[in-house]
DNA sequence: GCAAGGTC
């Protein structure tokens, strides 16, 4: 009997796929590296009976790096990495020994079905697959031995359709993805390392140990320093407003809105206030009333999950992931990377509605809608990869901990509202005249709720009910006044807008997008505010507005796009691979040397933020490990019991630090303190500390001591350094 | 120590 090895892009979708082929009848086990499986079944393969094994990587099988001597900083040239440095391709994950995975399961197969995902990187790790197994499998020798199975959904109807239409996978998909690996690696780790050796070292109090730019994360920290410059330009402009309130007998007074807004001239508002003034009564001019609606949502993509979770839940793109991931193999919800926002045909939307009937947060709303059917969903978009993000079955708070249980109730209520129906209310405009000018008045009263039963946030807030009056009523006229503002700036940029942007301009995918806000935060590029705003810190204001001034082009959105374009056409088959490549090397190499000679232009942008180390007179030595000048660490004034040293206040970061839940600060001293010593690791120079002279830590001196004698006069100015420095 | 893209 012949075997067919069939391979998807990870575990989840072997095990789905394999279901539904083997009609629920295979059997399975765990691969070697015991992250992937083996789905195995007999059906039938070319009119004959045949074994299936189908199982899965898990993402990239490979990755490129340069080859192991140009990874020394310290002896190769940046601008080498252009072309002179040779590429190789090693495992992502050498733990996971993919490579010997596959081969022991393709070992003596005949036949190989490529079920990555269908996009270019999927293409290209179907090829990735063939490199590894070709080699193990029987050799074919008329036969043709490999096929791609394509699928827009994992749907029984879509996967078989697939499977009885195999087809070749396309090699210029797979090259495009190459060549952009290949760009992005020289590219970026040129500039990063050339950034890096540059200012490293030069500003005492820049703290940075790396300095990255890359065709993803330096567009996203632009976006960020883009609304920053609007704020810091922004001029507030005086503008008036007319300020109307009329009343009839016994009702409240109605306050109205000037047809024409503002104007920025005060003597013209006060004329139109003249104007208005000529008359003490307010006409009806007209009521109208017109039955308007907010639209339900389209189906959950992961996206717009990033972008509800980080504006509505405070929780941030990386972590969301995070949560999102643990709640899809706990089988609480469906896949939550897609960019899909279209149920397929198939989906069982009654079923997964039906899940949610006991949990009583909701239960009213999806029992009135089982009862009264379902609306058919919006239409969305089908980008071919996943379904959108669903709930799969029903939970408690209990089950999921805080943070999951936020994330899945929104999951939760967002699926329902898309089977819901849409939101109705009635709008009241009431158009007065005053003398020559005209004013309005507008409520909303809602109809009906639809979806905003289950998204509240969303629903039409209750106002108070306009009076009843129709056209030539007369209203007293109570008030009239100019109203003097003024302009705001724009506020600093949201998580949830630079998401939006992001996509926009197709800066990063559904995965890598929390992976570039991520890097910029981390690289200390921005920092993330109240309301999860992105301020960026004077770092990242100064390499962005470095950029512009030597080459924008380095900063703005478009250069991912300009060289998509070329990769594009690699694979659609319209240029040559090698062409391709060496033509955008050779823009950016030549962008490259620009940079390099122009980065005097940068560093006077640093010296206006930071203080060289040369201006600040600190004549610090470098740290051996890292090449960052050392820091004098400003002390407390407290001593310690112990050992009289001086005690040190450290802000640790809040993401990552040893403290308990929500603390930040801690002041102790960093030779006794428990926190600080796993954390210091002590040179010679502490070697003249009393902690560590001789044998015994404290010799004789006991607990308390250093309390009430004044610390130990250190001997010269060196000395008091030495003790300090870790 | 570097990019961005998969996925866990």
């Amino acid at each position: 009997m012949r075997t067919i090895m069939m391979v998807a892009e990870k575990p989840s979708l072997a095990q789905s796929i394999s279901k539904i082929l083997s009609k629920g009848s295979c059997t399975s086990r765990k691969g070697l590296n015991g992250s992937c499986w083996v789905h195995e079944y007999n059906g039938v393969f070319h009119g004959q009976t045949a074994h299936y094994k189908m199982t899965s990587v898990c993402g990239h099988v490979m990755s490129l790096d340069f080859i192991g001597k140009y990874n020394n900083w310290d002896q190769v040239d940046p601008a080498e990495l252009f072309s002179k440095a040779p590429t190789e391709k090693k495992e992502v994950n050498p733990k996971l020994s993919m490579v010997k995975f596959l081969q022991v399961e393709a070992r003596g197969c005949d036949f190989l079905v490529l079920w990555l995902d269908c996009d270019k990187e999927g293409e290209n790790i179907c090829f990735e697959v063939i490199d590894a197994v070709q080699p193990v499998m029987k050799g074919g020798v008329r036969e043709k031995t490999i096929y791609r199975a394509r699928f827009s959904s994992i749907t029984e109807p879509d996967i078989w359709k697939a499977m009885n239409q195999l087809g070749e996978p396309n090699h210029n998909e797979s090259l495009s993805v190459d060549a952009r690996q290949e760009l992005d690696l020289r590219i970026g780790c040129a500039f990063t390392r050339f950034q890096t050796k540059y200012f490293q070292g030069k500003y005492g109090n820049l703290d940075s140990s790396l300095i990255s730019f890359g065709p993803c994360q330096t567009p996203t920290l632009g976006f960020c320093v883009e609304r920053h410059d609007k704020i810091q330009s922004f001029k507030p402009e005086n503008y008036w407003v007319i300020h109307v309130k009329v009343f009839r007998a016994k009702e409240n007074p109605l306050t109205l809105d000037w047809n024409r807004v503002k104007v920025f001239d005060k003597d013209v508002g006060q004329m139109f206030v003249n104007l208005t003034k000529t008359s003490k009564e307010a006409q009806v001019e007209s009521v109208t009333k017109k039955e308007k609606s907010k639209q339900r949502p389209q189906a959950l993509n992961t996206v717009e999950m990033l972008r509800v979770a980080s504006s509505a839940l405070g929780i941030g793109p990386q972590y969301t992931m995070q949560i999102a991931e643990r709640l899809y193999t706990q089988g609480f919800i469906s896949y939550p990377r897609t960019e899909t926002s279209h149920y397929p045909e198939s989906f069982d939307l009654k079923g997964t509605l039906k899940q949610q009937t006991n949990c009583p947060f909701w239960s009213e709303e999806v029992k009135t809608l089982l009862s009264n059917g379902i609306n058919h969903p919006r239409n969305g978009v089908d980008a071919g990869d996943h379904p959108p993000i669903t709930p799969t079955r029903a939970a408690s708070e209990e089950e999921l901990g805080s943070d999951g249980w936020r994330l899945y109730e929104y999951i939760t209520r967002h699926f329902i509202a898309t089977v819901s129906q849409d939101c109705k209310y009635l709008q009241t405009t009431i158009t007065f005249n005053i003398g020559t000018e005209t004013f309005t008045c507008s409520g909303k009263t809602p109809i009906s709720s639809g979806y905003t039963a289950v998204m509240p946030w969303q629903g039409i807030p209750l106002e108070e009910a306009l009076p009843v009056c129709q056209k030539g009523d007369m209203f007293t006229v109570d008030e009239i006044k100019l109203v003097e503002k003024q302009t705001i700036p724009p506020d600093f940029l949201t998580e949830a807008e630079l998401i939006t942007l992001m996509e926009k301009h197709g800066v990063g995918t559904d995965a890598s997008i929390p992976v570039h806000i991520n890097n910029i935060c981390q690289r200390n590029y921005v920092t993330v505010e109240n309301g999860r705003k992105l301020k960026p810190t004077n770092l990242g204001i100064v390499l962005v507005h470095g950029y512009y001034k030597i080459d924008a082009e380095l900063v703005l959105p478009t250069i991912r796009s300009a060289v998509e374009k070329q990769l594009n056409l690699i694979a659609l088959g319209k240029a040559n691979f090698q062409q391709v490549l060496q033509h955008t090397l050779d823009i950016f190499k030549r962008k490259f040397h620009f940079f390099v000679d122009c980065v005097s232009g940068m560093d006077q942008l640093m010296e206006v933020s930071f203080s060289p180390i040369a201006a600040a007179g600190k004549p610090l030595s470098r740290c051996g490990k890292c090449h960052r000048f050392m820091k004098l660490i400003q002390v407390a004034e407290d001593i310690c019991n112990a050992c009289d040293a001086s005690m040190v206040m450290v802000d640790f970061s809040k993401t990552c630090n040893p403290l308990p839940a929500d603390e930040t600060q801690h002041t102790g001293c960093i030779f006794c303190d428990p926190i600080f010593q796993d954390l210091v690791e002590i040179k010679h120079a502490t070697m003249r500390h009393p902690m560590h002279r001789g044998k015994g830590a404290r010799r004789g001196r006991g607990r308390g001591r250093g309390r009430r004698g004044p610390p130990r006069k250190p001997k010269d100015k060196m000395d008091e350094l030495a003790a300090y420095f870790v």
